[in-house]
DNA sequence: CTAAATGCAAAGAGTTTGCACAAAT
DNA sequence: ATTTGTGCAAACTCTTTGCATTTAG
């Protein structure tokens, strides 16, 4: 349809090493289309109204795709199963991407950052959780 | 065991209402030994060593209270599903602990943190995410 | 033509639920 | 005595996988 847009998927595709399929296409343009946060089943609604054959699968297929290449982001990351800690002094945590790893790491070596009590539209802040997301020393060799 | 554990862990139940359960009580004393970031089947298999009949359900059912009353927290807030979004502009989440709602909100509002590039231990830094928990203007009503 | 992607259905992992029995208040 | 919690097993939800068929390169 728009080309400026089919040319740069058919690049993304190229750089990527995977075919360009109509599927991938489709769920490419309705993600860019798609506000918030959705989930894959939302995705996979969304699609059907375009391709009624779609399978879940396939969804869930190219949303890994996208989310390794880059042109997606998970909002938090996904180690499988909850993981919890003791609600104690102020840390934060580094998270490999590739194995999830999670280490903690002081409020007071990443810096503070200036926190709010309460947000724009009367959101009551309890507390700022920042994850330093990347690759640990591991998985860089791969 | 410990006198003054045992009364703090006491005075938690009683300010939650709820029973003090032999399970309960294992259960908190191995959550304040074990360190990092256990899943419940690590705190269930530690757990088993002190109780070998507790039951992965209770296990559960005890990590969703004491989460509830602030004691643990989850790593990561749990949505139920995956949620992605398009890896675009540099933002962050406003996250509802009850209703677990997801807004975005400009990095520029909340205000600039420092950033490294790499972290001691070679960590390779990808990016950071921001999460701002709290409850969101319909869940204070409750 | 051959390599890769899709769709389907079945399997898997993690988590929740209903209920009878047991323990706490 | 009454309420609350536990253990078990079944159910559920979300996600992944294997394989035959189809599509892209």
């Amino acid at each position: 349809m728009a080309a400026a847009a089919d040319i740069s998927f058919r690049a993304l595709c190229e750089q990527q090493g995977i075919a360009v399929t109509h599927q991938r296409e489709v769920l490419y343009e309705v993600m860019q289309s798609m506000h918030g946060h959705p989930s894959p089943e939302e995705i996979y609604a969304e699609v059907r109204q375009r391709i009624p054959t779609i399978s879940l699968a396939t969804v869930y297929k190219n949303i890994h795709l996208f989310v390794e290449s880059g042109v997606l982001r998970e909002v938090s990351l996904h180690h499988g199963t909850v993981r919890v800690e003791m609600a104690s002094s102020d840390h934060h945590h580094v998270v490999c991407s590739r194995c999830k790893s999670i280490t903690d790491i002081d409020e007071a070596e990443l810096g503070l950052l200036p926190k709010h009590d309460r947000l724009p539209g009367g959101f009551l802040v309890e507390r700022y959780a920042v994850d330093v997301i990347g690759l640990c020393a591991k998985c860089q060799q791969a």
